[in-house]
DNA sequence: CGTGCCCTTGAGTACAATCAACGTTCGTGG
DNA sequence: CCACGAACGTTGATTGTACTCAAGGGCACG
């Protein structure tokens, strides 16, 4: 069913714009391979993404009742992605409620990330908000069968992306991912994370993942 | 036709948990008359303020669809409220297409405004962060006509309550009052807001309203 | 085998936190 | 009506987390 709404498969390469604030939409995106992240940028420089989506994430699904965005999204890594007309979604609309819901759902859900995120940048220090963010993106993975459990996963992100995430400096999360490292927690290198002590980095992160919803997750 | 979906109408008492992080819901509430405000809460008193409801917001319509919430929702004023059931909102997204999109659309400004919070918190100085968040109360707010333009409006907030939205401390957040009232852009005294340079405030806050979709707003 | 991107390290600084005390306002009960 | 207490706001002194500036190193890619 979401398969028929699929017009259209792209391939776009790795630091593309693909979506521009205030741009006027007439499709969505279905991310189906690479990853890519959603941020707002302000003058000199300052930059601050809002979400890291995965292969599986609608990243601009939130355009079809808004139709303009207030942010962008740029490709971290060559992607393939899946082109949803805004018609199609509206025929959806008015035909399949359930499915509707479902889509509503998945808006909501990026929302709830939202707020966790605003937790972090608001009250955990630097230590917890990586771990934090790890915990997540595990989490998310995980659900989509993309973190094999136990092994290394693929976070194809700089440190300097990194920083932009948790309102850091690039030199400051160079020296906190020093600290995980040494705690004994998760390590960070190479574009890859390799967790220690899920245990460990979960209680440093207060990390619960009820606000992912898995239970209430399609397929 | 939103009017329908009101079950019943109640007062609350302002400081009034009036949802827990975790409870399951089988209604939704319209906010009618007052201040709410939803945030989510860490170990050692650590809080946070993800959202400020003004009146006519739905405060918790994200639970339609994710039926937990992972935050809770507390009332700053005495409150009227209004309960929605689930079951009349499963029944406008069976019948009626256009409300469910507008619905929908408003679930989706609550994320967009999560995402401006996250660009605040992350990369924006403290007094940035409380001129913006004056700003986006004061915009809103004269959307649904409780800020008379050019007299001040009221904000029925404490400092304590201001540092836990901005990520701040309550002392702090008096320094910081006290610089903008000396910059002659704004004043917060007694729970109350007075621009005195809506420009320079909007610029210092590099506050731009296209993220509140105010084109495309209802009624 | 350079050139650019990313990571790392060091030194000095600043914004915001903490700790602590005191002031103000307001509601309540004696 | 005044006395008291609680909640909120203000100020000062000190500390600390994270930033800035700066320089150097590793590595991949052309």
């Amino acid at each position: 069913m979401l398969r028929w709404a699929i017009s259209d498969i792209r391939s776009v390469s790795a630091g593309h714009a693909t979506i521009r604030e205030g741009e006027e939409l007439s499709h969505a995106i279905v991310l189906l391979q690479g990853f890519m992240c959603r941020h707002k940028d302000l003058s000199e420089g300052r930059r601050q993404i809002t979400e890291i989506h995965i292969p599986g994430d609608f990243v601009d699904l939130h355009g079809f009742t808004l139709k303009k965005l207030s942010d962008s999204v740029t490709t971290l890594t060559s992607c393939r992605i899946g082109i949803v007309p805004h018609e199609r979604l509206l025929r959806i609309t008015e035909t399949h409620p359930h499915l509707t819901r479902l889509l509503w759902f998945t808006t909501n859900l990026d929302a709830a990330i939202h707020r966790e995120w605003v937790l972090s940048l608001g009250r955990r220090p630097a230590i917890e908000r990586l771990a934090h963010l790890f915990c997540e993106l595990h989490f998310r993975l995980t659900l989509v069968g993309h973190a094999p459990p136990e092994t290394p996963f693929p976070l194809p992100l700089t440190q300097a992306d990194l920083a932009d995430c948790l309102g850091l400096t690039s030199v400051h999360v160079n020296r906190v991912l020093q600290e995980l490292r040494d705690s004994g927690a998760v390590e960070f290198r190479k574009r890859e994370v390799t967790i220690r002590d899920l245990g460990a980095l979960r209680a440093l992160a207060e990390f619960d993942p009820a606000y992912l919803h898995p239970e209430r997750r399609p397929r």
